[in-house]
DNA sequence: CAATCAGCCTATCAAATGATAGACTACATG
DNA sequence: CATGTAGTCTATCATTTGATAGGCTGATTG
């Protein structure tokens, strides 16, 4: 349980164990992370930790929960949206790298190998297989429509996970480039994928009514 | 020192100590990955891989020493070459792509964000920031040739990085995939990248004479 | 045959790790 | 004032981890 030994959390210490967390998980992995590592970067001795999370486990819980589960919320509701698959395909790489960029949590490691194998985090592998399935769809479906090229679907959906999975880079670069990355990162993959490269822009017009649907609003911590 | 503790290797151990601790970082890292999980792949005794190897790390040098090298090496042979720059990437991405794909040696553990923090693997981050650099040079000069749209190069070379980082990924997929993999990939992220995707055929032709260049022998046991 | 050595094994160690228990402090409330 | 509670602390525990020490076996060589 990721509820609280004690009644209501005032202290903000629990979103700030959140963050740091997010931080060594991203660089050090979830073995790789020891809750010691956690307790120094919150500034905190590492028993405290227990107060506000179960174990070890429940802070990584949390943390998917916060990422993975909007991000396939919106990704669904990019699929039913009545637009062509490039748009939705645009509007999710820019929607999800925005996303990235915006979160307060260090989401690197939502999309690690590791997570993909670890036993305490099986739960979350299925949310991860989700979103790839819709990612393909949408490349599948470009390709039905004549939108996109044809190749192996999974190849450019590979390309795709790769680059959203290195999205939290950008956050080490400057201002300027975080504002113009999300579009332009995704004009750079459709451009590979497009049919018709001279649509690029009114994909991009298409994608910019969609955005909307796909960037749900951070999460707030909870009570 | 990776020597062994005694005299000439004949077992083959050593280098299955290798391959099966290749496979073990690319999913749990390594401080995540243990000397008995390491082991128990292997089937020996935890105790028996000292005998092999000084110490954890040691593996780990090894298996860096026999990727990083190379494909560094690799690397600077293309950039040297009388070639366009569009070409250089094609042949730097199918390259890579095959070099990894026929690696004995399970190589995504290269590229991850652990191996860019931890203080045991410091020397090694030297090595994939000059892959890391070199490959912006070729994006760059692309961009300046005017074979390349104008844009951000790091963002162009996120995404050849990224999707190398999954390249491994394929070795899970069929035979058919593993062949057409490398060259359809590489045409995928140059069409994104070329000011005039009708070249993409040239350039292809062009990359197929560098390819040489980039391909090292795949890595023999040592003695 | 004896000696040597590669290549393992079991037992063990020191240190690290996730977690528990009890204590303490500061603050809010009645 | 007394009481309750959030939120920390130190001490400690059981388990795990990388590594060492000593021993054993089988194959090879002289």
């Amino acid at each position: 349980m990721t509820a609280p030994k004690h009644g209501k959390e005032t202290s903000g210490t629990r979103d700030r164990i959140l963050i740091e967390a997010s931080r060594l998980l991203s660089t050090n992995g979830y073995r790789g992370t020891t809750t010691r590592e956690i307790a120094a970067a919150v500034g905190i001795s590492q028993p405290s930790l227990f107060f506000h999370f179960s174990n070890k486990r429940a802070i990584v819980e949390e943390l998917y929960r916060r990422d993975l589960v909007p991000a396939v919320a919106g990704l669904e509701n990019l699929i039913v949206a009545e637009a062509s698959p490039a748009a939705k395909l645009f509007a999710l790489i820019q929607g999800e790298t925005t996303r990235i960029l915006d979160s307060p949590y260090d989401m690197r490691a939502h999309i690690s190998y590791e997570a993909l194998n670890d036993p305490d985090l099986a739960p979350f592998r299925e949310l991860i297989r989700q979103f790839d399935d819709l990612t393909n769809l949408i490349i599948r479906s470009g390709q039905e429509s004549g939108q996109f090229d044809a190749g192996d679907p999974w190849l450019a959906q590979q390309m795709v996970s790769g680059f959203l999975a290195r999205a939290n880079l950008f956050v080490l670069s400057d201002e300027v480039r975080r504002q113009s990355h999300p579009e332009e990162a995704a004009a750079l993959i459709l451009r590979g994928l497009l049919s018709d490269p001279t649509t690029l822009d009114e994909v991009r017009s298409e994608a910019a009514a969609l955005l909307a649907r796909y960037v749900p609003d951070v999460p707030t911590p909870p009570d």
